[in-house]
DNA sequence: GTCTATATAATGATAGAC
DNA sequence: GTCTATCATTATATAGAC
């Protein structure tokens, strides 16, 4: 059952030095974005030359890809588990797969933040999936916009939890990186798709209000 | 009653130097993040030579402070505003009052991702409005977390949307920096509001599922 | 206030030895 | 596969003239 689900990012020493080059790549570009971060930097987390990184991916941008490469077959291969299990209603394994999905959902994030278009098909995929599922509780009554538009502003709001990780773990008093941290949010998450913020009168009021102001023209 | 709203940042050319080198900071900063800005792209943008801008502003940090403290004024006005009117119910002005917010935050959003602490202030200000939010319709049942903590996965939600502007903007086939697609975005974020994405049913089956997987050891 | 010119440091890229 | 040494470019920062 275990079968591949490679738990926390292995900081093992006993990894090819390419394999580490690309997880020390994740972490920085994680952690300092793509602009941020140096290859003089990932070497030397990567406990390599430089040359080394040159002969084994191109151009800093070459190691981009790869990266985002990488991500984006883990991603897919544990969401995939995720979503097989969701369906079949396997929700405690489902918990499981979440797991898996942390060490993956930071990058993912900020790598979409910055346009990443290798990557842009995985947002694609989150919004069909999002769609798919409110299709099942949606019984299509007094929607201001299309459940297409829904699911990709619900996606790109998911991804805004990783992204604000400091802010949040600040807030909260716990690394929401963390295990039990995470869960915390997973709660949350959960409680806030169960309960509606505010009165169907109230939103109607403020739909009305929205579509009864004139577009200001555009700069 | 349209006193100092300033509409979209005026690209006037018929503001002080200091100025304008201010406004462009923040549209590159907004646009290739901190990292990826040169004070040479600045300079050009804003049409003064890289001197001025060091005579007006000191280092390239101390211009982000400036660009902050300039966001965390803005901000912190216009949003005072668009409280009160919430609050008295005007939500026709309040609709107004985001227009005026909109040029301000995908630079808070990337400001806050990139961990300021000049601006955490106004993510902790965020987070209690929407607490006071959630206070009036709340009749707390059922809740798998304390408002609080509700109030902060929320607010970090809520600025994935801008931070993830590309990505949304190319599935919904309209720039959500636009004012149409502003509001397109708006309506579906009310949307989400006020309908629930799951049934209490089946939220709580996950809630059971979470909580009896035991929480993996920290790597 | 505004500019040009220069200094200094850091970065990505490269060459070549082992 | 792995390293050291170096190049070429670019960035920020500075100095000083107008």
């Amino acid at each position: 059952m275990e079968q591949s689900l490679p738990g926390g990012s292995p900081p093992d020493e006993d990894l090819t030095a390419r394999a580490r080059i690309r997880q020390a790549a994740l972490a920085q570009f994680t952690e300092c974005g793509f602009e941020g971060t140096t290859i003089r930097g990932i070497a030397a987390q990567a406990g390599v030359s430089q040359g080394l990184l040159r002969h084994h991916y191109g151009s800093k941008q070459d190691l981009r890809d790869a990266v985002d490469q990488y991500i984006l077959d883990e991603v897919r291969r544990i969401s995939g588990l995720l979503m097989d299990e969701t369906r079949r209603g396997e929700l405690r394994a489902a918990t499981v797969s979440r797991e898996a999905i942390r060490p993956f959902a930071s990058y993912l994030a900020r790598s979409l933040a910055e346009g990443s278009t290798m990557l842009a098909t995985l947002f694609d995929e989150m919004v069909s999936a999002t769609e798919q599922f409110m299709a099942l509780a949606d019984e299509d009554d007094g929607h201001y916009v299309d459940r297409r538009t829904r699911a990709a502003v619900y996606s790109a709001m998911s991804l805004g939890v990783p992204l604000m990780h400091q802010q949040l773990s600040r807030i909260l008093g716990v690394d929401t990186f963390s295990a039990a941290g995470d869960r915390r949010v997973a709660l949350a998450l959960l409680d806030l798709s169960a309960h509606a913020l505010m009165t169907r009168e109230l939103s109607d009021s403020a739909r009305d209000a929205l579509l009864a102001t004139p577009l200001p023209p555009e700069a």
